[in-house]
DNA sequence: TATTGACAACTTGTCATACAGGAGTACCAT
DNA sequence: ATGGTACTCCTGTATGACAAGTTGTCAATA
């Protein structure tokens, strides 16, 4: 059962009700008060318990969702997930500016699209093939047209892959693809700079994002895992070029 | 300025409203609509665009807030913090139990180790080679020594997967393996104990990896992508199959 | 003119209430 | 026994209200 709830501490200071009972629900948690896979009793009977509203319940167990520490299930209640705090696969921010890491990460990319790609055409929805076939159309677009905002490429470029990797279905590989992109987004945008004069070079990413479309959309994997290859091995060039360009040779 | 908002995407599947607004709004800050130390538009202006009401930005908000993107003080707004996930990637430590989640994690990690395998062909150091060989031979013993402990196999199993993931000389690929590998091990352990009853399988297996060393020692991209995929191929069947044993079958 | 202070117009934080919809559970008819 | 059916509890969402913090305006005052 339960057992005792810890005490709801007044906490004082410039804490919101929000976080102070965010931070009670965690150490009743990380205590062991709710052991992992237990039920926490229902958001009012917290709310009558601390002597606040529902509003404040459900805010406070919002955030502890957003952590991984817990979930909730419409007409079942709130389960523990965890009761230590996650610690995931995580890229420092310093890595995206030594040559060798974004090399690394680059090459992780690799590994995680090319196979994308394959699943995708093995086994994506409709819905998914005309997704991605937009994506790579708005590529395209955002290129050709001389674009007005100069991040509007990379966010059209990184939009295509997602577009891939949320075809396959597998939450996991477009959860990664997200941390991973995200990552590489500035990076990207520092380099984007330098190849508006060099010019063509998008022009032949267009190309490869619609060679990979087309081979999605007709369903043959091994030519998707192909074309993939291809456009990463020579997109990687392209940004890894961009980047020596910037600053020497660094490391 | 803030320019203009993402469409609210309609998103579908079983995602709630909060969860919906909540991928829009991370999607808004990390695509520079609104850049770091800029205020968001008022809760009831988001209300109003999204056609949701209050409570459900309220939440999207509170999520974000934990996640470290936003901040809000009261009388004056929300603030964007920073525009990168703070989080990395990581699994729930639930999703393991079931079968569906379980099926995409081992998909994932075959577009890890099969690209792994191919780098590891390409430039792995003797030294390295030498790891992979010793580890495949070490793997071979524990199965065949009737394991004094039950978990010796599943060690010896994963020390062959990271020394292949380690002779990439890319951390990355490393790092994210040791993370997979961690959220998989005690889904093996609890499979293993069938697996000493079924017995041949596991000999199977050490056949595999030793495929797998093989093409990596003699420097053969191409045979060593193949033989680490047929490897993870037949060995997430096995698994799952061990899965379905445990229970009926979940979910 | 420069300063002050009241005030209006915002914002987020919190409360209360209501209802829809998912998910168990007990009970009743067959 | 068995299968369907209310009943009940839960979370998800909507709505309206008010408290409390912040900012800008603007007039009165020194």
């Amino acid at each position: 059962m339960t057992g005792n709830l810890q005490a709801p501490a007044p906490l004082v200071d410039g804490a919101t009700l929000s976080d102070q009972v965010t931070e009670v629900l965690r150490q009743n948690v990380v205590n062991g008060v709710w052991s992992v896979g237990e039920v926490l009793p229902s958001e009012s009977t917290l709310a009558g318990y601390f002597d606040v509203s529902r509003t404040v319940i459900r805010e406070a167990v919002a955030r502890l969702k957003a952590e991984g520490m817990l979930s909730s299930r419409q007409g079942r209640g709130a389960f523990v997930e965890s009761n230590r705090p996650r610690q995931g696969f995580a890229i420092s921010e310093r890595d995206m500016e030594s040559q060798r890491k974004l090399e690394q990460i680059l090459e992780l990319r690799m590994g995680l699209e090319i196979e994308a790609a394959a699943i995708a055409a093995a086994r994506a929805t409709p819905e998914a093939r005309e997704g991605i076939q937009r994506a790579a159309d708005a590529y395209g677009r955002a290129i050709r047209g001389a674009g007005p905002a100069v991040d509007t490429g990379v966010n059209a470029d990184l939009a295509f892959h997602r577009a891939v990797c949320e075809a396959t279905g597998n939450s996991y590989y477009l959860s990664l693809f997200n941390y991973l992109g995200a990552s590489l987004r500035e990076t990207m945008l520092a380099g984007r700079l330098q190849a508006i004069k060099v010019g063509g070079e998008s022009r032949d990413a267009v190309q490869e994002h619609h060679a990979v479309a087309a081979a999605i959309a007709r369903g043959d994997a091994e030519s998707a895992r192909q074309r993939m290859r291809d456009h990463l091995q020579m997109s990687s060039a392209r940004l890894l070029a961009r980047f020596k360009m910037k600053d020497g040779l660094s490391e």
